[in-house]
DNA sequence: GTTAGCACTCGTTTGATTGGAGTGCTAACA
DNA sequence: TGTTAGCACTCCAATCAAACGAGTGCTAAC
């Protein structure tokens, strides 16, 4: 069956107005609602079609009717362009200008969680990939040593590491020398066993301080690069959301926004997917790539820091979501992300 | 009124009862658990007594009775001693010897919650009062340094400093000596404005990059000393407490262990409140000292890292918390860290 | 001091009733 | 042929009363 310019209006109408209620919506209500000027019997009449070919359902006979899955999709891929698109205008955000990173991404969640009213979460950008940029070893202690290792994007990683026998300041500046000759530009994949050992080897001698040093160095690089930070806000604006607020469904996601693992799952899922990754992608239900989230719709972008490296954003909330409120969201902070971390850059 | 050995027995009797069971017991339950051989109508009346003194309570006539705060307190301070405590034997936890104290804690928090079933909080420890160790500043770039403070207890903290204007490495070298030679030892309320002005004019000249450094500096020792990382683990846990669980209530408490804020205060607060902190810490209900928890039980205690660092564990419960496992698991716990951290500040 | 017995209370469960929202279908209409 | 009015039907949600049962307090007997 086709699916003509009335069916469409009224399949928008019944969606929207579910978005707003969460209450299966009745011929009646739509009969009124548009300015179709058809009766609730004719609307009837289309409602039996729409749901014939998949696009409402009724949670049971004698109950108006919801969006499915694939109404949903129907509406983000094609009812909310039509139009609308016109003053949407988010206010700019107000992030304040800092230095730390961490901070600013804090507050980011922060600010789209309160502004939209689902739970959000921002992931920091991944070190796989980046590149050592600058690498320092300090004498902290006779037998202890400080290594801070600077990658692209200045993100900074330092590691206390303890020594099993005294080192002096001339082998420490010798170190120095060769980590950053030998490292310098290097991303953490590329760090074999191989390079390890050479330049154990160039280290001279059999000294085991120094092979225990280096060690120590390419793990603080290689170990931490798989982990990506990621930070939660709102958590608790499912309990907003009746059909995601029963405890069970409830526990399971907010267990989710505890542990994170779930969440930074999902986000390499996402990333994986699809190349064209700039843009703003929505997941509905089942679309989820992680089971947990199945009743919930998932909205992510991903933002730039130049040099290959991204971060993503993401909303999480029920399927009946403000899509179009979201995605104007999520463009907008996507952009003053990605403006701001150019600038940072210097 | 005496609260006789008998009505010891009994209210002991009761509490244990309704810690598993959660749901007010009533006379003939206790007749039959205790080996007392008293029937019901004796316990009714040692009942009406024990309520009369305010230990017990009725949610409604013709239910059975719950334990107050006052039972409660006087169950933790008084009944729970008397003996029981000979096996109680927990296993040693194990955890990972790991190098970065964030990972540690992480950890203990997470074994904490899933041996205890309970929320679970950790603090690291607080950077008020403890000294600078050392100061290192790299340039990475001639536009671009790199601090990085480390503090007594081998926290490292670092901070980029973005420049106006070029500097150069034989300036950088004579600010390092300068900053060590001046801050080291000092703990981050002992940097006045004063001290800064002085090293300003120490520095010579009226250089505008090296006044901004010093300030930076300045600003990463102090600016984060008051902000204590909290970690948490099992917040759903509280789903598992029907008293605890309605979605308000839920919704409150999970907010509560989002935002951490909650928490670092109520730590800052029973902190204050007593100086015998190696102790472990009990508050029932509205002995919390903070309202968010009122319905709650919160039992503290605080580990020591040497150095005069304390850090501080914590499990929320419901008021009915298994008290004698909680309390045995946070001192093994105690004694665990205690020695973790002294081993490792070697 | 302890206990059996009994009347009483009060929350919870159960089942029946009702109201209303919404549908599908049919027949009439334009 | 598409639209509409009308009506019977379905099913959920809310309401209410009755029955139930756990537990109490009190009294009188042991």
């Amino acid at each position: 069956m086709e699916l003509g310019e009335r069916k469409k209006t009224i399949l928008k109408a019944i969606i929207q107005t579910y978005l707003e209620t969460g209450e299966p919506v009745g011929s009646r209500t739509i009969s009124k609602y548009t300015d179709l000027n058809l009766s609730s019997a004719t609307i009837r009449n289309e409602m039996a079609d729409l749901e014939e070919m998949g696009y409402i359902l009724q949670p049971h006979t004698s109950a108006g009717r919801i969006p499915s899955d694939l109404g949903y999709r129907m509406y983000v891929d094609e009812l909310i362009q039509e139009k609308d698109r016109e003053v949407s205008q988010i206010q700019e955000l107000m992030i304040q200008k800092t230095d730390r990173m961490e901070k600013v991404l804090k507050q980011v969640v922060r600010i789209l969680a309160s502004n939209t009213n689902y739970a959000t979460m921002i992931t920091g950008p991944s070190l796989h990939h980046t590149k050592v940029k600058f690498i320092q070893l300090s004498r902290v202690h006779e037998m202890q040593l400080l290594a801070v290792i600077v990658v692209e994007g200045n993100i900074v990683r330092n590691q206390i590491i303890d020594l099993d026998e005294p080192i002096d300041e001339d082998r420490v500046l010798r170190l120095n020398l060769l980590l950053n000759t030998q490292l310098n530009g290097l991303a953490s994949e590329e760090i074999s066993l191989g390079l390890i050992t050479k330049m154990k080897e160039e280290a001279g001698i059999h000294s085991g301080v120094v092979a225990s040093v280096i060690d120590a160095v390419a793990e603080a690089i290689a170990g931490d690069s798989e982990e990506v930070p990621v930070y939660t806000s709102g958590a608790t604006n499912i309990f907003k959301y009746p059909e995601l607020s029963d405890s069970g469904r409830a526990s399971e996601l907010i267990s989710a926004f505890e542990e994170k693992e779930v969440l930074a799952d999902m986000i390499r899922e996402t990333i994986g997917e699809k190349n064209d990754s700039t843009e703003i992608q929505v997941y509905i239900g089942n679309e989820s790539p992680v089971q947990t989230m199945k009743d919930c719709s998932v909205v992510t972008a991903s933002y730039d820091l130049g040099k290959g490296m991204k971060g993503t954003i993401g909303i999480i909330g029920p399927k009946r979501m403000d899509y179009e409120n979201v995605m104007d969201n999520l463009k907008t902070l996507k952009n003053q992300l990605d403006r701001i971390f150019r600038d940072n850059d210097g």
